[in-house]
DNA sequence: CCATTTATACTCTCCTTGAGCATAAGATGG
DNA sequence: CCATCTTATGCTCAAGGAGAGTATAAATGG
């Protein structure tokens, strides 16, 4: 227990060492797939010790990535800080905290002969991807396996509350999928067992639900930012880290269908980009299109300054 | 320099031990003032080393706050993980990685004969309450300052830059005010030299901006904790967490009023809380009232299990 | 020319939000 | 008892935004 505060003041105390390590989301979109960089044959996330050459954290998470990339990185935001106790599994590990970075790149921007590479997130999450309407493991496994945990429950009171967590947090029994709630459905299928890395004794089968695991609480950490970048993307402009330096409206709008699992409205997608004025004009057609050619536009950098803190919007509001 | 994912998978390293401490912004409102626990009279934010016989973060930081108080700690969120070389100054102390948390309480409950007392938050911010109108300090101290430390820049456009950057954080040139910057507009009075903790060489006059200073970055964490509770008391129940069990409407909004530092419309406040069901009268009625009583309520526990996930709003939009 | 695909311009309706008006129900001082 | 002050509470209204649909334009490959 840290000791209270009347023992002391706030000059950091000695002793008590620990290692500090960096785990990094780093996000890109091709093709309307949202990818991540993975190590480990994608079942792992980078991750390394931090070393306190740098000035800050965030400095080191960037030296990091772009001495991998050979590119800088583009948005950086720290996700969360994960101290538990064995938490790699073997309790005379050092004691380890896990800090833990959301970094949005482009995919082409990878180095060559690196170890790490590129996996779409949905391989590890196929739930979360309703952009072609619910996904049919959602039916057919999660929602049973659920049911069945929420009647394993010990008295009829508990069982309705554990159906109810799931029926709101999964969008089941005709409730809203609400796409911003990627840890809390990770995290419930972790205390129903559902998830290999909750690691519990389970019965006869072998957890059923899809989607590959990874190491340690890499796939909650995944979890986190991929939570975080769904919600940001509504009240920020930081899509654009993820597009090529043109773009048409329906590739932006795919970018961001692609990261929130959900199809929005062309129409009001476009109105909305537009009446924000986040990009302009280049002048260029798309060249290599089906179809009706679309004009490429480009991110106003002028917006970063104008209300890169005021906020933006985007067509996917709870409804 | 971290290391690059290719030559390690994801166990955690051993070496660059670190020591890992706990800050902490407890809340609480009294009579209309959002106040935190604070210690060494006020000068910092209560501190202590993260011990690892703890399961996690969060159980650390409950047991440490309920060894103070006596209580346990209703909502709890981990703010940001600091690791700044020479954070504390001193360049040659051990390298301290700092997780702060928020947390929501009331005042009543803190316990007998600790230093730990509670301040006004708007003590260390002066400029951040607007309940009363725009605070006169903004106009007759910070907005000069500022606009002479945009002045200072080496280039015209750099000089543009700047003042667009200070009007838009600070809500100068008729923009709107926005109160969730708490941070940003912390950070650019730091960038401006016009807080003490910046500790840089400063000309003839000292820093003259209103506000007290703290210890370290404690005034930043705080910073950081003012600004994300004033965005989660939009979407989110936690200014329950806040109230005594019973309030009236009232009661209810000057608290929110407290924390966001600015008035809302009273009869839409009111539509807001009941038309989402928050809360449930009580049958009693306020006493010690001056005018009409107001009927008592009580928060519905319900709804943290019907939307603690699905998100609530208050009349706090950006405008 | 046709169907097909995508782009782009409008329209329409419903709901939310900000704001104000009006009335009710207490206390207080004369 | 009345006038006045203060807070509570109910209701209306107008403007703007969001969701959804219709219509037309511009390309491609038969």
């Amino acid at each position: 227990m840290a000791r209270s505060p009347q023992k002391k003041a706030s000059a950091p105390a000695s002793g008590n060492a620990v290692t500090a390590d960096l785990v990094a989301v780093l996000v890109a979109v091709t093709d309307g797939t949202p990818k991540i960089v993975t190590i480990a044959g994608g079942s792992a996330l980078p991750s390394g010790p931090f070393e306190f050459t740098h000035r800050s954290l965030q400095t080191a998470l960037r030296a990091w990535v772009e001495a991998q990339t050979g590119h800088p990185l583009g948005y950086v935001e720290q996700l969360y800080t994960f101290a538990d106790r064995g938490r790699s599994g073997d309790a005379k590990s050092p004691h380890s905290v896990s800090i833990s970075y959301l970094g949005l790149t482009r995919e082409d921007k990878v180095g060559e002969g690196f170890e790490a590479h590129w996996s779409g997130w949905y391989d590890y999450f196929p739930w979360e991807d309703h952009r072609a309407g619910a996904p049919a493991c959602l039916a057919k496994i999660i929602a049973p396996q659920l049911k069945a945990w929420a009647k394993a429950a010990s008295s009829p009171t508990l069982q309705r509350e554990r159906w109810q967590r799931c029926a709101i947090t999964f969008g089941l029994d005709d409730r809203d999928w609400n796409e911003e709630l990627v840890l809390q459905r990770y995290e419930l299928l972790w205390e129903a067992s559902l998830i290999p890395e909750a690691g519990r004794a389970h019965g006869r089968d072998a957890p059923v639900v899809p989607g590959k695991p990874m190491t340690a609480d890499h796939r909650r950490i995944l979890a986190t930012g991929i939570a975080r970048l769904r919600a940001k993307i509504k009240y920020r402009p930081v899509v654009f880290e993820l597009m090529p330096a043109e773009f048409t409206l329906l590739q932006l709008q795919r970018s961001v269908e692609a990261l929130a699992g959900r199809l929005v409205h062309k129409q009001n997608f476009r109105r909305l980009i537009e009446q924000q004025e986040l990009v302009e004009e280049t002048g260029a057609m798309a060249a290599d299109t089906v179809g009706r050619p679309a004009k490429l536009f480009r991110f106003r950098h002028a917006v970063l300054a104008e209300r890169a803190v005021a906020g933006t919007k985007l067509p996917l509001s709870r409804t």
